[in-house]
RNA sequence: GGGCAUAUAUGUCAAUUGGUAGACAGCCUCCCUUACAAGGAGGAAGUUGGAGGUUCGAGUCCUUCUAUGCCCACCA
């Protein structure tokens, strides 16, 4: 078989996929034991509106790997694909093309055309990402890809809502929102974030003090009092005046009143704790409908609530004829011209601060009063918290850094704003009559039973995306709260983990929890994986606005999907990590030694056939209930009894039940960096630097030393080397596949009689594939701690020898004589490996004795052991030159 | 303001429960040896951020300081 010298990535990737996911290789169904353990995962839905970046493909590789590890292992697994409908950025993207395309509105076409567009948008661009994801090699079952407005998922939620609602959980109220202006819809506390503004400024305004109170204030400058603000356009929406009660400079005017500007309006001024004496004037200008905290404070005075605004940012008809429809910026910019012109304005000072944006279009959060739906979270909290603090549930890893976040964040929690005032989302399943009385019901016919009218209209607003992903692990599995059970669910439900990123943990972890808690009464996954963040070359966050954004699809252009994997596994230690090409690079030039192994392997693989026997592993299959017994001999009677094997064999295959009981062991503990690096090392150190160096002679057709007796014609212990190599590597390429699947696959297939027979038992019956293989778990009684450390003696030697070899210059052609005293037993495991030690460093012959007695030109060096060694120079060396040569050093 | 991380070779990162500090890339020397130059052989390179402490023994545990990052929070 002719294999190139360079492996080809692209081209491996190109047949596989297909015929995995064509062979239904991906689906729980090709598992023919009914009774197998299960093992499932739910992908954490990405934005219909996204496109693939490195987190994803981190997140994907980590649950790929921990799938198709416990696939071959023989568990029924699911790992299920879908995205999320991502309401607002959705709507936002549908909206721009509707402005670019048509210059128009979504008003302009009414809600129906409108969502009828982001349909058509969704069918268009939402294949985009999971064709992305398709390219990332992982193993989802296709056949079960939800969407979250699918329509079971949509009965899901508004039997969910409904549920919430009978039961008083769900109620509408007037309260103080963050409001995106641009958007024009209100967010959750979670969808909003802090942007850092350095040209603040901090307005003085001076407030008249009433003129008839004047009287009572003992100083001249008491004619005034100054506040400090930010927002100087609130002030039209003042409804109070707050200073700290224990604040001496002001106690003479609490209970008084100042004439607020640029309104006709008398507010009062109040004592509050919240006040801070130090900051500003000590006195606040206190505007309840526009402000959390004067919304607060508001409630505890009775304070009257002034909406100076419109949903869109501008000022509205209570900030007066002279601000109505105004801009809110330049409305603040006409307040303080006004101020100035009253001779009020006292200063502006440069002030640095933090304004809340909209998550997704960076537009400055008005906070306003505004009549949403809530869900009141103190029951769902209380379950959550009393799971977390009698079980540790859920399990984070990495533990320390997000247990105590998410107590924290539990235990602060507030109610959840679930409205949305767009169009794209599960619309609230709750209608109007004409007198405005609401109704909730699954549908528009069993609101009308409750009104008795049909004449209803539904609310306008649609669910927070959130309200819908928090169902995720149950409402893909069939749950849609009229159908309560169904056999993905039983068998499927809770899932095995859910990976994920920081951010995550808030928006969706901790929701799961207390959903699945709520409605199916069980744990929404057992274990938590929380991968750290993939930061660019420079260890900064990459963002689109920075452009620094790493794309996988060009990193497995350049270097294969497969090496991408493996830079992503390797690099998955829970914490960030910045991204670097050369990482991929050297797992680009791992997957290229690995084909060249394999095509070393097969240029001398004629007679030879993988066969796990051949290096003592027993076909001994475990399912669920326990060891199905399957052509099993007991190794160490079989004719290939490893007992019998040389000691370079004893120790490789040691070597490699030791690797597969660490990378399970590793996998078992989500240390995937820890897995890479054993597969790693295994490959490179252990199998292709050592065991093919050492059996080369043997299993090769040819030797270029024509005087050497050891050619040998294809006897049968050439074979049986023949069938041991292959039969190692095959084994190799298994415990590899979960990292790297295109090129096992494509070398696996290549190999000598793989056929479906090496499947997990429970897979008999497909088609051959390394997919199905049996994944090895190592066998400890194949584990020789004799044999490795025997070979690390031999290989310390080799390397010592190879080490005075380079130090002295002497030229690779060049035979030595190797003088070695060592104890008797060092000398027996030198005597027994004589053949491969005077090959492998380029020896002519070795002298065994008790004692050193060489000449006295010679090189020496001692091996941790005690054994010395020494290499006679005579005539190997240039005495002379080599003089100049540690000279040369000694003066450098 | 609170919380949590991180600081180890030139760079990016590892290092179970405290027990000889490693990998990859880069660098230096030699080699196109018939699996692989995306390779082979050898090599140099670290007071583990600073200062204390516990211990026979500390990168690891404790105290403190410094720097950086992230999350949360209502300072106008």
């Amino acid at each position: 078989m002719e294999l190139s010298t360079q492996y080809n990535a692209k081209e491996a990737e190109k047949n596989h996929y297909k015929r995995w996911e064509e062979s239904g290789f991906f689906t729980p169904e090709i598992n023919n034991d009914e009774n197998a353990e299960t093992y499932s995962i739910v992908i954490p839905p990405p934005n219909v509106t996204g496109s693939l970046h490195m987190g994803h493909s981190l997140q994907h590789t980590i649950m790929d790997v921990l799938t198709r590890r416990k696939r071959m292992l023989g568990f029924r697994t699911l790992f299920l694909p879908g995205i999320d409908h991502a309401g607002i950025s959705t709507q936002l993207m549908v909206t721009r093309q509707l402005k670019d395309e048509e210059n128009k509105t979504p008003q302009d076409i009414g809600r129906e055309a409108f969502t009828e567009k982001v349909w058509e948008w969704k069918h268009k661009y939402g294949d985009t990402i999971l064709n992305q994801i398709r390219r990332e090699g992982i193993s989802v079952d296709w056949s079960r890809e939800a969407f979250t407005m699918d329509e079971s998922l949509s009965i899901a939620v508004r039997n969910v809502f409904v549920a919430l609602y009978e039961e008083g959980n769900i109620y509408r109220g007037a309260r103080i929102v963050n409001w995106c202006p641009n958007d024009k819809t209100v967010l959750s506390d979670l969808e909003v974030e802090d942007k850092e503004k350095k040209d603040g400024k901090l307005y003085y305004l001076q407030y008249p003090i009433k003129e008839s109170e004047q009287l009572a204030v003992s100083s001249e400058r008491r004619k005034t009092l100054t506040v400090a603000t930010t927002r100087p356009e609130t002030m039209l929406g003042d409804t109070a005046i707050a200073v700290n009660p224990n604040d001496k400079r002001f106690r003479d005017l609490i209970g008084k009143t100042v004439d607020l500007p640029l309104t006709n309006r008398e507010i009062p001024i109040i004592a509050d704790e919240y006040v801070d004496m130090e900051f500003g004037t000590g006195a606040v200008k206190i505007t309840p409908a526009h402000d959390p905290n004067d919304y607060e404070m508001g409630l505890r005075h009775n304070l009257p609530q002034l909406n100076v605004m419109n949903l869109d940012g501008t000022m509205n008809e209570e900030a007066g004829k002279d601000f109505n429809g105004l801009d809110r910026y330049k409305a603040r910019r006409k307040v303080v011209a006004d101020f100035e012109e009253l001779g009020l304005l006292e200063k502006i000072d440069d002030h640095e601060m933090v304004l809340p944006v909209c998550e997704r279009c960076k537009t400055v959060i008005e906070t306003l009063i505004s009549e949403q739906w809530w869900v009141k979270m103190d029951k769902m909290r209380d379950m959550a918290l009393e799971l977390k603090r009698e079980t540790d549930y859920p399990r984070f890893t990495p533990h320390n850094p997000h247990t105590k976040v998410y107590t924290d964040w539990l235990e602060n929690l507030r109610d959840w704003t679930i409205s949305r005032q767009l169009w794209w989302g599960h619309q609230i399943p709750a209608w109007y009559d004409e007198q405005g009385k609401v109704y909730v019901a699954k549908s528009k016919k069993e609101a009308a039973k409750q009104a008795g009218t049909s004449a209803l209209t539904q609310e306008e607003d649609v669910l927070d995306t959130w309200f819908s992903s928090w169902l995720w692990s149950f409402s893909t599995l069939g749950w849609d709260g009229d159908t309560t059970s169904t056999k993905d669910l039983k068998k499927f439900h809770p899932t095995n983990v859910i990976v994920t990123a920081r951010e995550i943990i808030f928006l969706w972890v901790s929701r799961m929890v207390m959903a699945a808690l709520k409605f199916v009464d069980e744990r929404p996954f057992d274990d938590v994986y929380i991968t750290g963040t993939v930061l660019d070359e420079n260890g900064l966050r990459m963002s689109k606005s920075k452009g620094n954004g790493v794309d996988p699809l060009e990193v497995f252009d350049k270097y294969g999907v497969d090496a991408t994997r493996m830079t992503l596994a390797g690099s998955a230690t829970g914490a960030n990590f910045a991204w670097r090409d050369e990482k991929v690079e050297s797992y680009r030039n791992f997957a290229n030694k690995i084909w060249n192994a394999t095509r070393f392997c097969l240029m001398n693989a004629e007679g030879a056939k993988v066969d796990p026997e051949s290096i003592g592993i027993c076909r001994k299959q475990h399912d669920s209930i326990g060891v199905i017994e399957d052509n099993c001999r007991n190794p160490h009677d079989s004719k290939w009894a490893v007992e019998d094997l040389s000691i370079s064999n004893k120790w490789i295959i040691s070597r490699l039940n030791k690797t597969a009981k660490d990378v399970n062991e590793a996998l078992d503990k989500y240390a995937f960096h820890v897995a890479v690096d054993k597969l790693y090392h295994f490959f490179w150190d252990d199998f292709c630097d050592w065991y093919i160096e050492l059996v080369k002679d043997e299993i090769s057709d040819f030797s270029n030393d024509t005087e050497s007796k050891d050619q040998k014609p294809k006897t049968e212990d050439q074979i049986l080397a023949r069938t041991r190599i292959v039969t190692i590597l095959e084994q190799s390429l298994r415990l590899l596949h979960p990292f790297m699947p295109y090129l096992t696959e494509e070398l696996w297939q290549k190999l000598p009689n793989t056929n479906a027979d090496l499947h997990n038992v429970a897979y008999r019956s497909a088609d051959a594939t390394i997919m199905l293989a049996d994944f090895p778990v190592g066998d400890d009684s194949l584990i020789d701690e004799k044999a490795e450390s025997e070979m690390q003696l031999i290989f310390e030697l080799i390397t010592k020898i190879r080490n005075i070899r380079a130090e002295m210059q002497i030229k690779p052609s060049d035979k030595i004589s190797v003088h070695i005293a060592a104890n008797d037993k060092t000398q027996k495991i030198f005597t027994e490996n004589e053949a491969q030690i005077l090959k492998l460093a380029r020896a002519d012959e070795i002298i065994l004795a008790g004692e050193l007695d060489v000449p006295e030109a010679s090189a020496k060096g001692v091996l941790t052991n005690g054994a010395e060694i020494a290499i006679p120079l005579e005539g190997l060396i240039d005495f002379e030159k080599e003089r100049d040569r540690l000279q040369n050093q000694i003066n450098k």
